[in-house]
DNA sequence: GTCTATATTGAGATAGAC
DNA sequence: GTCTATCTCAATATAGAC
């Protein structure tokens, strides 16, 4: 037996905290909210949270993990075409621009844990990498089958989808009128294949 | 007289500081650091050099000033074709990639400052707004000139350039080894006209 | 204008009772 | 497992001497 129960009753608890942590924070933003601010939220002393996450930096990387689990249902499972890729993507985009705090933690985050020591670190090169290659794999088979522009190589596209989606997180945490999912989306639309065009010639 | 002697020379002074703090910044890093710090670099007490700048985010929002005047010497002066737009662009982003302090403390401030109320939040709407406006006119110039694809509205196009570099930074703190300039410039080649080709219809 | 010294604050971490 | 209380540390900001 791996498990006694108390000890899964310890991992419910611990998911508990942090879908209610996530929610809190898209409800009522981070602005660099503190381990007290969270405990209070989620009805728990500050000892009491950090009984369960060790550290600040813990908990915050366990939030932004709980996050993605959610986001992944966001997507269709299985192998990925490039029309579901895009229509995932943008869900998971548009559902950004409802929780704010959500994303200024993860920006936040994603500089500081530019330090290799940092206890996020890890986290975001998996991440990245792990998106990325999601990217990749979906672009190549459609750039394969001339659904989409092949100027252009894969791994590149797949860096520029990240970067785009990450940068307009910024100018939309600075301007909330910023429509990240169409700016995103604009990027899709280049990358469709040319329609021929009689006068393409000019 | 709006300057008496020991004005101008306060002035001088200040200059002085900014450009060396944005020197031991990028030869040094900044892994977040303190005023303190900074000051020891420049060779001041914590004190002293907060009064030149008041306050940490002052002083913060003044180095990035600073660079950014000497970034502006990375283009050509006057206005702008989309060919110079480029060079100078990508000129400064390999500049970046040679002062990753500096490009982690715009990136940390630029979240920081998504706060209203934060002093720097001013800052990086105006620098924002004009960088986009800048890129608008270019491109949009070149794409009535048929030098550019026109498949999407320039407004968006120059958003999508500001993302794609402030989110290439993001990828390249996490991991140095990617290059910045090369992706960015990617973005330029899918959008360079269409050439006509014999075999356009697949 | 610059320094030393100190006030103040804020936070995360930890000890120990229950 | 959870709380209260406390420790410790770091950092900015400020007062006041020179």
């Amino acid at each position: 037996m791996a498990k006694r129960g108390s000890y899964a009753k310890g991992v419910a608890k611990r998911e508990e905290i942090l879908t209610r942590a996530l929610e809190v924070i898209a409800r009522e933003g981070f602005r660099g909210a503190s381990v007290r601010e969270i405990a209070d939220a989620v009805g728990l002393s500050q000892a009491g949270l950090l009984h369960y996450f060790g550290s600040k930096e813990q908990l915050f990387v366990e939030i932004l993990r709980k996050r993605d689990e959610i986001d992944a249902g966001r997507f269709e499972p299985g192998d990925m075409e490039l029309a579901e890729m895009r229509e995932g993507y943008l869900r998971v985009i548009r559902h950004n621009s409802e929780v704010p705090g959500v994303v200024e933690l993860f920006s936040r985050l994603a500089v500081e844990a530019s330090d290799a020591t940092h206890p996020a670190h890890e986290y975001f090169l998996q991440r990245s990498a792990l998106i990325r290659q999601l990217f990749t794999e979906t672009v190549r088979k459609a750039q394969e089958d001339g659904r989409m522009s092949d100027r252009v190589d894969a791994e590149i596209l797949a860096r520029l989808f990240q970067a785009a989606s990450d940068g307009m997180q910024l100018q939309w945490l600075l301007d909330p009128d910023v429509d990240m999912a169409a700016t995103v989306d604009a990027l899709f639309q280049l990358l469709a294949p040319v329609p021929v065009q009689a006068d393409a010639a000019g």
